[in-house]
DNA sequence: TCGCATTTGTGCGTATGTATC
DNA sequence: AGATACATACGCACAAATGCG
């Protein structure tokens, strides 16, 4: 063991090994993506139980700093994704600004009457046929959010394959005319993801989405879309400015 | 009974069950911090066994339109805060200007020295004493938020006892030659609830807390807190407009 | 303070229909 | 076709918390 745990200190040893690792986490090392030294290391290295090590990464990963997989190893998660939130958001500008690979898988898109929340927001009649369609962004192979965007239907017709082909709304909307689009409002709330959600963006149970809704207008102030969007707590940091 | 559940849908009755009393919540029957009919009678008005009906109590209690409490009944929960996140925001004005009655709490304050983070967020140098404030806020007697302010301590020595006689940082503030003060940016994460803060927030375990960091500077552009709050996810929508 | 009725929480067992292998 | 697993629904009993007289 190469730093023995002061152990009448009043604080759990666990505790100081978790301090410990985060603190190296922090400083880089190991870095995002990378393994830690297995448990028994650990351990030996502390001087103390398997079960003291296991208690000290349970609760960092219950924070979100790592990752256990069993038969594999304990990793670093990435830092949190800094996603910037106003009117001009774009996923795959945030993503490739922040030096990582965007992409946007299209799960599915269906033809459905918009019910009256809906309606409003988008300024259609009730009943009004509206694409939704389900999306699932990820940045460097790792899913952030997924969402339901929905589109007023005889005008944006098609763009689904627009947008599986183009892996990017920004650039599926040019298509469509709309040179520019900018949001209203976005209300961010919090719970736990459900299973689809957990399953969509690979995460552990009982971790939480952030759950963004908003609605953009193209140049012309026509809302052109409503959108909720899921965002994985542990791997965005939702940034507001101003 | 008096509406029979139509067993052959295809739906399950719970499921038909839940959507219905959400349809009369949002309705407003019963309005908010009302309480529901017993479970048995609801077994009674739909024909089906109590379990069936707790399901659907469940799945409504699970995405925070009811809290259910045992010995008293379930209650209809109040619609969720609209919070404004920008530049100006301030807890009272936003509470009181939602018609609902604003309080602060002081829990504690101590002081200690500035870590690392901290004294580079506050403009001083590390190890320098700041003024560590913990504090809750209700809306109505519902707690909303809590949240750990640190202020540079020569200038605001003392702030804490005006805190807690006026409940209202921004006059407290004003007691100190700040005329004005304003937010730089705001991080939002969101996790689990710990034990401590289902405590002070009265969430039911598991539930989730909306995490915001945020600086504050005063007229001058100097900083004068950093701030990480605590939001019960299910009584607030931040916004975020422009 | 005590006891009791009310109400939700929990556990057990049973039966049924529906996918899936 | 058979076996298995799973979600749904029902029935009964009791525990635990609450509110009230």
């Amino acid at each position: 063991m190469d730093t023995p745990l002061p152990r009448d200190a009043g604080v759990a040893a666990w505790k100081q090994i978790a301090d410990a690792l985060e603190a190296g986490i922090a400083a880089g090392r190991p870095g995002p993506g990378e393994r830690l030294p297995t448990e028994a290391q650990f351990a030996a290295r502390f001087g103390v139980n398997r079960h003291t090590v296991r208690r000290a990464l349970a609760a960092l990963a219950e924070r979100g700093l790592i990752r256990s997989a069993q038969g594999s190893g304990s990793f670093v998660e990435a830092a949190p994704l800094r996603y910037p939130i106003g009117a001009r958001t774009r996923f795959s500008e945030i993503v490739s600004g922040a030096g990582r690979e965007a992409y946007g898988d299209l799960i599915a898109a269906t033809e459905v009457p918009a019910g009256a929340a809906l309606a409003a927001a988008l300024g259609i009649a009730a009943g009004a046929p509206v694409l939704e369609m389900l999306t699932r962004h990820r940045a460097d192979g790792t899913p952030i959010s997924m969402g339901r965007a929905c589109l007023p239907l005889p005008r944006f017709a098609g763009i689904d394959r627009a947008y599986a082909e183009a892996g990017s709304l920004t650039r599926a909307y040019a298509a469509f005319g709309v040179t520019d689009y900018r949001r209203l409002e976005t209300r961010i709330t919090a719970r736990p993801a459900d299973a689809a959600e957990a399953a969509l963006l690979e995460l552990a149970p009982g971790r939480v989405v952030l759950v963004t809704e908003s609605v953009n207008l193209d140049q012309h102030g026509v809302p052109i879309q409503a959108t909720r969007s899921q965002f994985a707590a542990d791997r965005v940091e939702l940034v507001v400015t101003g």
